[in-house]
RNA sequence: GGAGACUUGUCCGAGUGGUUGAAGGAGCACGCCUGGAAAGUGUGUAUAGGGGAAACUCUAUCAAGGGUUCGAAUCCCUUAGUCUCCGCCA
């Protein structure tokens, strides 16, 4: 969520930022700031009521105290006119407070000025694509081939169980995705994250902090009865384990790593995008996520991106880094990039981590704070990036690795998946 | 799931209708003391929002929300959480 005083600090500059994102109501922006100062005068109104009121009967309580009872009824009559009046006016306050909330909510975050322009993932730009596509051989196939003759993933036994877009995971399937999550976080754990395992549903409040809610509503899955969420990422209930906390200075940045399975309904999505392991409901992310100090976010994000490039640098995958235009953004990021590897039998470069700056657009809808040296409570930066999402690495593993008679797995993953190939 | 007790500031803890934003302690910060430290000592130490150039000031907040009252941390209702006992259970 923008700042209140951000925005009307800035009004031209947020409107002209938000073109950049493709938020169609820039007209939002008006009536924030006129809310905003109605808001502010009802009260200043209703304030200084209730301060007489607070007086009044302040000294009726001294006067009750000196047996003055006469007097004191007096007042209460004055009281009582009073009351009235601003029950009206805090009701109105209210109902305008209430107004400006659920129009500042619906507003997207900023985007950071290196932010190119543009509307649709061709317009991101590529920073960077490293290491060599490989050449596979004459009888190479795709991942939901490789899956069925190795007997890594079975679709047709999820479908049973959940519903397609549930994948069974089983013997040597089952155990690589358990080293890679182990690798992941012993190589996040070594870099100073902390590790964290946290609740895979979450509810409401959680689930706006991160801004989830209200913008991806239907993405996520929801139990009624409970009032509960499931997870889409660790981003959520990880994040938030520092909702509602001032932190020292000197503690940041914060960092903070998570395995947990993600669920997405992902409704709307077809094709050859949901082939295999390339979109599912339910899939295993590990995440490492940061709390900066809002001078140093920037230096964090690329910190950030180098972590995660050196991770795909020890897997062998091929893999690019984009900057994502304002149309391809996400509702809270102010700057994202996102890793895809290429998935050589299917010759389709696939998303596995997207890293990105929320600077306070989390934090202050979570009120994560720090004191600066001057003892004023400030807004710290949220950021947060994949390392990694496993399905997609999985599959590019598997396609680019292959060979006539097996799948060779990259060194760093021997250890962890007891053999060197598939 | 049933019954009961409880929920106060960074922490511990007092406070059952009237200058209580809240005693007392601990912690923390700064100063004094010390060769340096500890001890001692003095002062300060919540958050959000509004007004003001500033000094400062106002409003709200004692789990959350609602109610009673001129006035609520204190009384009533609802919800959540914690603890104890019982039940169930990996």
């Amino acid at each position: 969520m923008l700042q209140l005083n951000y925005i009307r600090q800035h009004v031209d500059l947020v409107k002209e930022r938000l073109t950049v994102k493709h938020f169609a109501d820039i007209a939002a922006v008006d009536r924030i700031v006129s809310l905003d100062e109605q808001v502010r005068r009802l009260k200043v109104e209703t304030e200084t009521l209730q301060a007489e009121l607070n007086a009044v009967s302040k000294e009726i309580g001294m006067l009750m105290g000196q047996g003055k009872k006469e007097e004191a009824e007096q007042r209460r009559a004055v009281v009582s006119e009073g009351k009235s009046k601003i029950q009206r006016s805090t009701e109105q306050l209210g109902s305008l407070e209430k107004q400006l909330y659920d129009e500042v909510i619906q507003l997207p975050n900023i985007p950071h000025v290196s932010v190119p322009v543009g509307k649709t993932p061709e317009d991101n730009v590529n920073i960077r694509e490293v290491g060599a596509k490989p050449d596979l051989h004459a009888n190479a196939v795709p991942h939901w081939e490789l899956i069925k003759k190795y007997d890594l993933v079975n679709f047709e036994t999820g479908v049973k169980l959940a519903g397609s877009g549930f994948p069974v995971f089983k013997g040597r399937g089952a155990k690589l995705q358990r080293a890679l999550v182990q690798y992941f976080l012993d190589y996040n754990t070594a870099a100073g994250y902390t590790e964290y395992m946290p609740p895979l549903v979450v509810n409401e409040t959680t689930a706006y902090g991160t801004g989830q809610l209200p913008d991806k509503e239907g993405q996520m899955y929801h139990i009624g009865v409970d009032g509960l969420y499931l997870i889409p990422t660790a981003e959520v209930p990880v994040t938030n384990i520092y909702r509602d906390e001032i932190v020292k200075e000197n503690e940041l940045p914060v960092k903070m790593t998570a395995y947990t399975p993600c669920f997405r309904r992902e409704a709307g999505s077809f094709g050859s995008d949901v082939r295999g392991l390339n979109r599912v409901h339910q899939f295993d992310k590990v995440e490492v996520i940061q709390l900066s100090h809002p001078e140093k976010s920037y230096e964090v994000l690329e910190e950030m991106v180098a972590h995660v490039e050196q991770l795909l640098q020890s897997l062998n995958l091929p893999y690019r880094i984009l900057r994502l235009c304002g149309g391809d953004m996400s509702f809270t990021s102010a700057l994202t990039y996102d890793f895809e590897v290429y998935s050589a039998a299917q010759k389709k470069w696939l998303e596995v981590s997207s890293v990105s700056n929320f600077e306070t657009f989390q934090s202050n809808r979570m009120k994560i704070r720090y004191k600066d040296a001057a003892g004023k409570t400030q807004l710290v930066h949220s950021l947060n990036g994949s390392s990694l999402a496993l399905p997609r690495i999985l599959a590019s593993l598997l396609e680019n690795n292959q060979t006539e008679t097996g799948i060779n797995l990259p060194a760093v993953l021997h250890p962890y998946f007891g053999a060197a190939s598939i």
